[in-house]
DNA sequence: CGATTTCAATAACGTATGTTACATTGCACA
DNA sequence: TGTGCAATGTAACATACGTTATTGAAATCG
């Protein structure tokens, strides 16, 4: 329920200004919803009006094709935007959903009107957190084209495992992991039972250990092998650390 | 060899002023380079420099895993500009490669800067040109992870299709198409031999002929129904072509 | 313009993953 | 504090697609 997610992960990348953290402050407290688990929160068809925050749990990105075949194409989790400026398109083509109860900022057009005017730091953050979404969805694009069933697991494990942990939301080697086999089924392209059956080898190789609804990882790094994961895409880090000298917290991504 | 693809798709979208015109020309004829076809634009790893627009000719984005494994992404026509605002990362998480002989406009960071300070049109025409490819990239990750292999190959066929109509490179009901059944296979994440099969069950059904290296698609609606076809997520249409009072040109797309 | 490589086509066979069905566990709510 | 529904787990069986191999047809090139 608070935008700590958000800048925490925007200030690794580009260094904020007071006024930065200010507009943000201003613009993530202004318009706060609230949803339950489980609902739609903009479906596919609609005008876009806003663009949406997430300032506290898990929601995704999804399409269905007329028969009821469904793809989870994106998750978003605390400190994510939705859709940078989609109020220029005319209509959504995918829906989304909140997984857990969920919070969520509306960010208006004319906020980004008034970033785009004077907060030129702002401005390269939402880029970057553009470009990083367009990783992401390219990284899921081979995901789904090459790896194998192990291999698609373990590497959207660990991608979650990286953006929550940018998020400051791990402790340790353990998380909050709120999704359920379907929901891991809808996002991998695969069977209900093929992910459990893919879950239970990861188990057996000491790879995971998920139950109830936490998930931890006792070696990110024989993950990251099993799944043939290679952190580049998420551009965790960047030139502009040195340039503007912003301090690199302890638990730097491996890279 | 001309910017006619790009300004004639951004055109359908914002209508673009003749210092719009002036400068997206100027940038487009002032670093011009020509590449072979079958060679590597850019290459992981690298610092993005700058950004690509295609002058002429197909390329594609492609990442690579360790073992050889490799997946097309997102295909690059005439029009298409390759990551706006790329610079700001620090190395590329894909590569970039040529299918045909390709002339490319490289755009400079200072370009971008002009545009952003005042050219608004060309900012916001930039803005759909990247929530856009957002878009294909999520419809890839649906096709990939939801389709059968003839839908995936027939969406494919699609969208190819109404981008290239929408940069004005088909003729009636047929155009180029350079690529070969490996590059389908790379981008649908079939092998090659069920590339073949596919593509000889869509032409046994007349939904395609493809013969050396042109395509015709003799029923575009029939091509779109196999497909699971719904255009909605190419944003061809636009509130601001009302607004702006924009030539609807009468190949506007079906959808 | 013949040599060489790439591309397309087809067949035989293998397998990763899907489907259906049902049992078990866990958790929300009465 | 049960009771019902969702989520997980497992088995038996089905299939869409992959793999390997071979051939012919087109490009490409010396």
């Amino acid at each position: 329920m608070s935008l700590a997610s958000l800048v925490r992960k925007l200030e690794r990348f580009v260094r904020l200004s007071p006024v930065d953290h200010a507009i943000l402050n201003r613009a993530s407290t202004e318009r706060v919803r609230h949803f339950g688990p489980r609902v739609d929160i903009v479906r596919e068809g609609e005008k876009p009006k806003d663009v949406h925050l997430i300032l506290s749990g898990w929601a995704y990105r999804y399409k269905q094709l007329e028969d009821g075949r469904r793809q989870v194409v994106s998750f978003f989790l605390p400190g994510d935007i939705c859709d940078v400026n989609v109020f220029i398109l005319r209509e959504m083509d995918h829906s989304i959903g909140t997984i857990t109860a969920v919070s969520v900022a509306d960010l208006s057009r004319e906020f980004f009107e008034k970033v785009a005017a004077g907060h030129p730091r702002v401005v390269t953050a939402f880029w970057w957190e553009t470009l990083v979404n367009a990783a992401i969805q390219r990284e899921w694009t081979m995901s789904l084209g090459q790896r194998t069933a192990l291999e698609r697991m373990a590497h959207l494990l660990c991608e979650i495992w990286l953006r929550l942990r940018l998020a400051g939301l791990t402790q340790r080697d353990s998380c909050d992991f709120p999704l359920t086999q379907g929901d891991l089924a809808d996002a991998t392209g695969l069977s209900k039972v093929h992910v459990n059956r893919t879950l239970q080898e990861l188990r057996a190789e000491g790879l995971i250990v998920l139950k109830g609804k936490t998930l931890a990882v006792p070696n990110l790094d024989r993950l990251m092998r099993a799944g043939l994961f290679n952190p580049n895409y998420l551009h965790m880090d960047h030139e502009g650390r040195q340039l503007d000298a912003v301090p690199v917290s302890p638990d730097a991504v491996a890279g």
